[in-house]
RNA sequence: GGCCCCGUCGUCUAGCGGCCUAGGACGCCGCCCUCUCAAGGCGGUAGCGCGGGUUCGAAUCCCGUCGGGGCUACCA
């Protein structure tokens, strides 16, 4: 493909309206990615022209995600750069000015039609509404312009669609044609001067020198009417380039369906929530259309960076698959040096309660020595709190979980646990080879059990659940009074309720 | 309805005319390892929508068909 990539300057430009969404974070990917590889610019644009729907809270849940995911941009909010400011919303004097001149150039021109008036036309003639304004307005003469003025009518500025086909190639999907007359003259401009979308997106890619548009599909139907504006804006000298155009497969979510804003899958922050690491959805949300490799799928930013290429991203759309996101979160959360790991996993204990938000050097010593145990244990961040307490909480508070309790702390479990406290009780030395030799030799050996079964009561007297870290380093890093507490406490309430 | 996009295992993909009796990953199912759960190892399950062409040869190119999706605002 005859690419230029000499400097590459792409663009990010959400419209602030509700949370952070999994299809448009894998679009700034694209884009930071495309703009890394490239050494280019990656352009951050608030596009809130629409006052009904964009909000503050949106606007700083964006900036948010981007600090959380570390994918960072050039120029843009916060940042600054030569083309302030960087949101629409302050930007309308441009815009106005933008649209005057193309008006003077008759790249534009005044429409008076009401949506009803369109309707009504193509209605009678036969047509489906559907097929939108008919460019009734495009010859008005001056006279009849006045005549409508005078009857108190305001018009909207519509841009005049080209009297030819509009192909473009696409960096994805190839060479695409739009038919004459399939485009009408789309509004640029509100009567009171709004400018909408259709105006301010190609006007700002102009002025800010936008060489690559890597966007959804879903803004497939809208390059059309954007080329022609391009070739408008060329005309009196905005710009004397037009961008190329790449255009992104969907992210589906259950069934074949857009993933929409309205479900739930397609909040990020939820990912953050449960425990995602930023490495790990961000590693997910690329493989939605692209792959580094016919053979891997792991990998970094910097490497993905190393490795992207625009052209070898799939025009299929993609479903949100969540069990290998977790699968792919899972493996770059055992890739986590140990230190990071702690630092990634602090804020999740600290949320559930299980270790204060700054935790006692002792804890946090408790804490690095517990780690690299349920660090390969983890698919989410959020399920390390389960693992770990039985080692945080008070022992006056310390009670096993009901249901674990339930399956294993019965009346044979008796003979288990004491045994474990004799065995445990007669160590010299509490380290985990003791224990483990300790405890094989009372319950394997001198109970005859099967060490499945001669090992769950102890577990969940110590950890409180089935499930937990390896039991013999669990009981060292327990402590030999707190573990012989615990499993005493078993054993009388063992003791009480079968006696009972 | 109109315009446009897409069509390889359940899912994400590799494949860009012979290397394909179609490769990888997730999932799922076995087995091994094993103090639970994981991790790890080994094995298995499952796919080129359909029909025509082009060609010595088609998952790969062309046409059609069927299916899915997106857009169709004075939202973005």
């Amino acid at each position: 493909m005859t690419t230029n990539t000499a400097a590459v300057r792409v663009r990010f430009c959400p419209s602030p309206t509700g949370t952070p969404h999994v299809g448009l974070i894998r679009t700034v990917l694209f884009n930071w990615a495309f703009a890394r590889h490239h050494k280019g610019k990656l352009v951050f644009r608030i596009e809130d022209t629409d006052a009904a729907r964009d909000s503050e809270e949106s606007y700083d849940a964006l900036l948010d995600a981007l600090r959380w995911l570390r994918l960072d941009w050039d120029e843009g909010p916060e940042v600054g750069g030569p083309d302030e400011p960087y949101r629409q919303s302050r930007r309308g004097e441009i815009y106005a000015d933008i649209a005057q001149r193309l008006l003077a150039a008759g790249e534009l021109y005044e429409s008076f039609s009401t949506p009803e008036e369109v309707e009504r036309r193509r209605r009678d003639a036969g047509q489906d509404p559907k097929l939108g304004y008919d460019n009734a307005d495009r010859e008005l003469t001056e006279a009849r312009r006045a005549e409508l003025r005078a009857e108190g009518r305001e018009p909207v500025l519509r841009l005049r669609m080209p009297a030819e086909d509009i192909t473009f190639t696409d960096l994805i999907r190839g060479e695409i044609t739009f038919k004459v007359g399939s485009v009408p003259d789309p509004v640029l401009m509100r009567a009171n001067g709004a400018p909408l979308y259709t105006l301010t997106n190609p006007v700002d890619d102009a002025l800010m020198r936008i060489t690559h548009v890597l966007r959804g599909e879903d803004l497939l139907p809208s390059t059309p009417r954007q080329i022609a504006l391009y070739g408008a804006l060329r005309r009196i000298g905005v710009t004397d380039f037009t961008p190329e155009f790449g255009h992104l497969p969907l992210v589906r979510g259950e069934g074949n369906k857009k993933l929409s804003k309205r479900d739930p899958e397609s909040n990020l922050f939820l990912y953050r929530e449960r425990g995602f690491l930023p490495e790990g959805i961000l590693n997910y949300l690329a493989l939605l259309g692209w792959a580094i490799a016919d053979d891997r799928d792991v990998f970094t930013m910097a490497e993905m960076i190393e490795a992207f290429d625009i052209s070898k991203v799939s025009s299929n759309p993609a479903r949100f698959d969540l069990k290998k996101a977790e699968a792919l979160n899972a493996e770059h959360l055992r890739a986590l040096a140990p230190e990071d790991f702690v630092t990634a996993v602090l804020p999740y204990l600290a949320a559930d309660g299980v270790l204060p938000a700054s935790p006692s050097e002792e804890q946090l010593t408790a804490l690095r020595a517990i780690a690299p145990l349920v660090q390969e244990r983890l698919v989410v961040l959020s399920e390390a709190s389960n693992m770990v307490r039985f080692l945080f909480v008070d022992d006056a508070e310390f009670a096993p979980d009901p249901e674990s309790a339930a399956k294993v702390l019965k009346a044979d479990a008796e003979p288990v646990l004491a045994a474990s406290v004799d065995a445990l009780g007669a160590l010299t030395e509490w380290s985990t080879p003791a224990i483990e030799q300790a405890l094989k030799e009372a319950l394997v050996d001198g109970l005859g059990l099967k060490p499945r079964k001669a090992f769950a009561p102890v577990r969940v007297a110590a950890t409180g659940r089935t499930v937990s870290p390896p039991l013999y380093e669990s009981l060292e890093l327990l402590g030999r009074e707190r573990s012989i507490g615990r499993l005493t406490r078993a054993l009388d309430s063992v003791r009480i309720a079968s006696n009972g």
